[in-house]
DNA sequence: ATGAAAGCGCTAACAT
DNA sequence: ATGTTAGCGCTTTCAT
């Protein structure tokens, strides 16, 4: 693979000129240009963005840090700062923290290490030392999705508490009286402004009395345990309210489970909207390839090359698919 | 900030001890390796990755380029790519060709300049320029999702001519006898062997004549047109079997503003999964959050940080929110 | 408009 | 077990 200087010398200029011409920077005639690009294309160089990043000290990399990719809400969002960056040039790392701090931590180090130019973060605890880290080292940090205070830094995120107020209003307008509401963990913006929604809605329909407030996580299994919970404290429940998608499939799982209809026995409102196909009343019947799966071998394979740990010769894998049969197709009816 | 020689001076040590310590490579004794250590902590030093990778020839990065992260497919994929590459401290760029081949080629000179020392890839086209590219400059590929000819690479995919088989015979065992396909491109692995295990399903049931068969894209937009196509061309049409999951979607759509219910006057069957709560029986009702519009939002700030452009004070967006009203929430009927 | 010199921060290769 | 030397491939800085 040649260098910039092999382009260079068979363009018979200093290495600098080839810089300039690759970055369009600084001032370069055109026949020199010319000629240099000519090389460029002929000896198929590639320009190392390793070496510009460690004279330049830019990267051009961005992080987007989330929760979990596998949420929907999360997915769209990426899918956002991809498409900006893509269209500056930048490239974009990514990374599920589950929640965990512990999590969170080791991918801070990680991305300063790798001296990203900026991160995106949604933030896994209420607590600000992954900020004021990236702060020490320089790196650019907008937060997203939730509210951490103390840190100074570009946020975008949307008004749940207001969305909860008006959940909470769509409930008691239905008639509803005792309203449980399962928030994600104590601390995390998002839950707690969910939870003054909630609360604001109950206390200007004279219910303030009947609150009945679960702190969890956002996540399916939280759902399904403090939903559990409350339909054991309160049978007389007439509706939940879901902290975001996960936890409201969690708890639909659980009134389920309970023999109760959703929603002839109890009403579930959740935060986080679900793509659109998820609504489709008739269910599809489907051949599932087992994409998580696909994923994990492939990047195993890969590492295993990458680290010479495999020398065989390359091999096919092909999964097994699984035919999920749902209300989608039935009998003909016709001819 | 700290840089490895500053370590060294502090510790009394050369500069590659530290990189020993760091690296956990070559001989060290305990007692230089705690003083490293303690200097390490004192001076919140953080190992630059760059200038590691320059010298090391190793990124630790892997790339993984999929068509569209936000198909729920590719999502868990994803998650699967990314869970191997934490555990064993890699990084994942990941890219979204939206089936272009143009899009394919600019993501990977993109790459190859970061020098990645990886790709995942799920091809956008059949041709095997892309993956000759990357031999060319020495990164490893592994193919995923898709097979192609003519390269030597490990490739990671699942048995679409047995699945579509199976799906096909499921319709023609429910009495179907006019069964259309709606794939995606000509020429991509899985579009080809999907009609493979439809033609051969027909065949073996006497059908080999009714074959219909469309070819579009993987998109919803194929599905919801040429969903409309066959059912001009074939009114008698009982069963349509989607390419992937977008592509029924587009279909089941199309049947809709037909005026025709699916499976009642249709059927529809498809390949690729969608995660489990999108059969949730009871529609949830919801609050709504511009996912995507958040995370262009946040990388425009971002790069907006990063180049400088702007050096207002930190703001705070907030976006609004939506509430979509569904069937999960309904009137009180106890109490 | 072009170039020379220096060095970004680290590690490979070779001592000792 | 530790150190010396050199250099990865590029761009910054300062000349001309």
């Amino acid at each position: 693979m040649p260098i910039l200087l092999d382009i260079a010398k068979r363009a018979g200029v200093a290495p600098i000129t080839v810089s300039r011409v690759i970055n369009n920077s600084g001032y370069v005639s055109q026949a020199t240009r010319e000629r240099v690009e000519a090389v460029v294309k002929e000896l198929g160089y590639v320009p190392n963005t390793i070496a510009r990043g460690l004279r330049s000290k830019r990267t051009h990399t961005l992080a987007l840090v989330v929760t979990d990719i596998t949420n929907p809400y999360f997915t769209s969002m990426a899918r956002g700062v991809e498409d900006v960056a893509e269209a500056n040039n930048y490239t974009v790392i990514y990374c599920n923290t589950d929640e965990s701090e512990t999590k969170e931590k080791k991918y801070a180090n990680m991305l300063a290490q790798r001296r990203v130019d900026g991160v995106l973060l949604v933030p896994s605890c209420g607590n600000a030392n992954t900020i004021k880290f990236f702060e020490a080292n320089h790196i650019n940090v907008v937060v997203l999705d939730r509210r951490i205070s103390g840190v100074e830094t570009d946020i975008v995120y949307s008004d749940s508490k207001n969305g909860a107020y008006r959940l909470t209003k769509l409930l008691i307008g239905l008639g509803h009286k005792r309203i449980a509401i399962i928030a994600g963990s104590r601390g995390v913006s998002t839950s707690e402004d969910r939870v003054l929604g909630y609360q604001q809605a109950l206390s200007e329909a004279g219910l303030g009395d009947t609150e009945l407030i679960y702190y969890g996580a956002f996540n399916e299994q939280s759902g399904y345990q403090l939903a559990n919970q409350a339909m054991i404290q309160t049978p007389k429940l007439t509706a939940i309210f879901g902290g975001n998608n996960f936890v409201a499939m969690g708890a639909i799982k659980a009134l389920h489970n309970l023999g109760l209809d959703v929603p002839g026995d109890v009403s579930v409102v959740s935060f986080d909207d679900l793509p659109e196909f998820m609504f489709m009343k008739p269910f599809l019947t489907v051949a599932r390839q087992p994409a998580y799966e696909m994923g994990r071998l492939a990047a195993e394979l890969l590492l295993k090359r990458i680290t010479g740990e495999t020398h065989e010769e390359q091999r096919e894998f092909i999964l097994p698919v699984e035919i999920v049969m749902r209300e989608s197709c039935g009998p003909n009816k016709n001819s």
